[in-house]
DNA sequence: TAGATGACTCACA
DNA sequence: ATGTGAGCCATCT
Protein backbone atom coordinates (compact mmCIF):
# COMPACT_ATOMS: atom_id res chain seq x y z
CA UNK A 1 0.00 0.00 0.00
CA UNK A 2 2.42 2.60 -0.25
CA UNK A 3 1.94 6.00 -2.64
CA UNK A 4 4.23 6.53 -4.77
CA UNK A 5 5.23 3.10 -6.40
CA UNK A 6 1.87 1.01 -6.96
CA UNK A 7 1.85 1.75 -10.65
CA UNK A 8 -1.01 -0.73 -10.96
CA UNK A 9 -3.56 1.16 -8.91
CA UNK A 10 -3.07 4.45 -10.47
CA UNK A 11 -2.59 2.86 -13.88
CA UNK A 12 -6.55 1.81 -13.32
CA UNK A 13 -7.31 5.25 -11.72
CA UNK A 14 -6.16 6.99 -14.32
CA UNK A 15 -7.79 5.11 -16.83
CA UNK A 16 -11.08 6.14 -15.38
CA UNK A 17 -10.13 9.52 -15.85
CA UNK A 18 -10.16 8.76 -19.69
CA UNK A 19 -14.13 7.76 -19.52
CA UNK A 20 -15.71 10.68 -21.92
CA UNK A 21 -18.47 12.36 -20.11
CA UNK A 22 -21.78 10.51 -20.25
CA UNK A 23 -20.16 7.40 -20.88
CA UNK A 24 -19.03 4.26 -18.56
CA UNK A 25 -16.86 1.24 -18.39
CA UNK A 26 -16.28 -2.26 -17.29
CA UNK A 27 -13.73 -3.32 -15.06
CA UNK A 28 -13.12 -5.97 -17.84
CA UNK A 29 -12.91 -3.37 -20.42
CA UNK A 30 -10.17 -1.54 -18.06
CA UNK A 31 -8.22 -4.82 -17.50
CA UNK A 32 -8.54 -5.32 -21.30
CA UNK A 33 -7.63 -1.37 -22.13
CA UNK A 34 -4.29 -2.63 -19.65
CA UNK A 35 -2.97 -5.53 -20.95
CA UNK A 36 -5.85 -8.72 -19.82
CA UNK A 37 -9.35 -8.81 -19.03
CA UNK A 38 -8.38 -11.38 -16.23
CA UNK A 39 -7.32 -8.01 -14.77
CA UNK A 40 -10.82 -7.56 -13.67
CA UNK A 41 -10.60 -8.66 -10.27
CA UNK A 42 -7.35 -6.47 -9.51
CA UNK A 43 -9.28 -3.72 -11.02
CA UNK A 44 -11.74 -3.62 -8.67
CA UNK A 45 -9.18 -3.67 -5.97
CA UNK A 46 -7.66 -0.88 -7.48
CA UNK A 47 -11.34 1.52 -7.36
CA UNK A 48 -11.84 -0.02 -3.31
CA UNK A 49 -7.97 1.52 -2.77
CA UNK A 50 -9.29 4.23 -4.52
CA UNK A 51 -8.88 6.99 -1.78
CA UNK A 52 -9.93 10.26 -4.17
CA UNK A 53 -13.64 8.87 -5.84
CA UNK A 54 -13.80 13.10 -6.32
CA UNK A 55 -10.81 12.96 -9.07
CA UNK A 56 -11.11 9.59 -10.09
CA UNK A 57 -14.99 9.03 -11.72
CA UNK A 58 -15.00 5.20 -9.69
CA UNK A 59 -18.80 5.63 -10.12
CA UNK A 60 -18.44 5.20 -13.68
CA UNK A 61 -17.18 2.07 -13.56
CA UNK A 62 -19.86 -0.70 -13.70
CA UNK A 63 -19.29 -4.83 -14.38
CA UNK A 64 -20.66 -6.61 -17.10
CA UNK A 65 -24.14 -6.80 -15.96
CA UNK A 66 -23.69 -3.29 -15.73
CA UNK A 67 -25.13 -3.07 -12.17
CA UNK A 68 -23.84 0.02 -10.03
CA UNK A 69 -20.93 -0.99 -7.39
CA UNK A 70 -22.51 -2.31 -4.10
CA UNK A 71 -19.35 -0.82 -1.95
CA UNK A 72 -19.00 2.21 -3.50
CA UNK A 73 -16.67 4.85 -1.30
CA UNK A 74 -18.82 7.30 0.78
CA UNK A 75 -21.74 8.28 -0.69
CA UNK A 76 -23.01 4.35 -1.54
CA UNK A 77 -24.71 3.66 -5.01
CA UNK A 78 -27.15 6.36 -4.32
CA UNK A 79 -24.37 8.51 -4.78
CA UNK A 80 -22.97 6.92 -7.48
CA UNK A 81 -26.55 6.95 -9.18
CA UNK A 82 -27.10 10.06 -8.74
CA UNK A 83 -23.98 10.89 -10.39
CA UNK A 84 -24.44 8.70 -13.11
CA UNK A 85 -27.75 10.71 -13.63
CA UNK A 86 -26.05 13.73 -13.65
CA UNK A 87 -24.10 13.16 -16.69
CA UNK A 88 -27.15 11.88 -18.55
CA UNK A 89 -26.48 8.35 -17.78
CA UNK A 90 -30.01 6.34 -17.15
CA UNK A 91 -30.07 4.31 -14.22
CA UNK A 92 -32.63 1.47 -13.21
CA UNK A 93 -32.20 -0.67 -10.37
CA UNK A 94 -28.73 0.22 -9.83
CA UNK A 95 -28.23 -0.44 -13.41
CA UNK A 96 -26.79 1.79 -16.48
CA UNK A 97 -27.85 -0.06 -20.12
CA UNK A 98 -24.07 -0.90 -21.07
CA UNK A 99 -25.18 -0.97 -24.93
CA UNK A 100 -25.69 2.56 -25.05
CA UNK A 101 -23.61 4.18 -22.33
CA UNK A 102 -20.70 1.69 -22.67
CA UNK A 103 -17.58 2.95 -24.26
C1' DT B 1 7.05 -16.67 2.16
C1' DA B 2 2.63 -18.50 1.91
C1' DG B 3 -2.35 -18.17 2.47
C1' DA B 4 -6.59 -15.66 2.27
C1' DT B 5 -9.48 -11.77 0.35
C1' DG B 6 -12.14 -9.21 -3.08
C1' DA B 7 -15.82 -3.11 -6.18
C1' DC B 8 -14.80 -9.68 -11.47
C1' DT B 9 -15.95 -12.78 -15.42
C1' DC B 10 -17.00 -16.92 -17.76
C1' DA B 11 -18.71 -21.63 -18.44
C1' DC B 12 -21.73 -25.15 -17.25
C1' DA B 13 -25.95 -27.44 -15.04
C1' DA C 1 -33.36 -17.76 -16.54
C1' DT C 2 -31.05 -18.62 -12.07
C1' DG C 3 -27.37 -20.98 -9.33
C1' DT C 4 -22.85 -22.98 -8.64
C1' DG C 5 -17.89 -23.67 -9.55
C1' DA C 6 -13.48 -22.50 -11.27
C1' DG C 7 -9.85 -19.13 -13.07
C1' DC C 8 -7.44 -15.00 -13.14
C1' DC C 9 -4.77 -10.86 -10.82
C1' DA C 10 -2.91 -7.49 -7.20
C1' DT C 11 -2.98 -6.46 -2.44
C1' DC C 12 -3.49 -7.61 2.55
C1' DT C 13 -2.56 -10.26 6.70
Amino acid sequence: MDNKKSSFKKRVLESLKDIPYGKVTTYSSIAIGLSNKNLARAVGNALHSNNDPNKYPCYKVVNSKGCLSKHYAFNGVEGQKKLLKEEGIEVKDYKVDLKKYKI
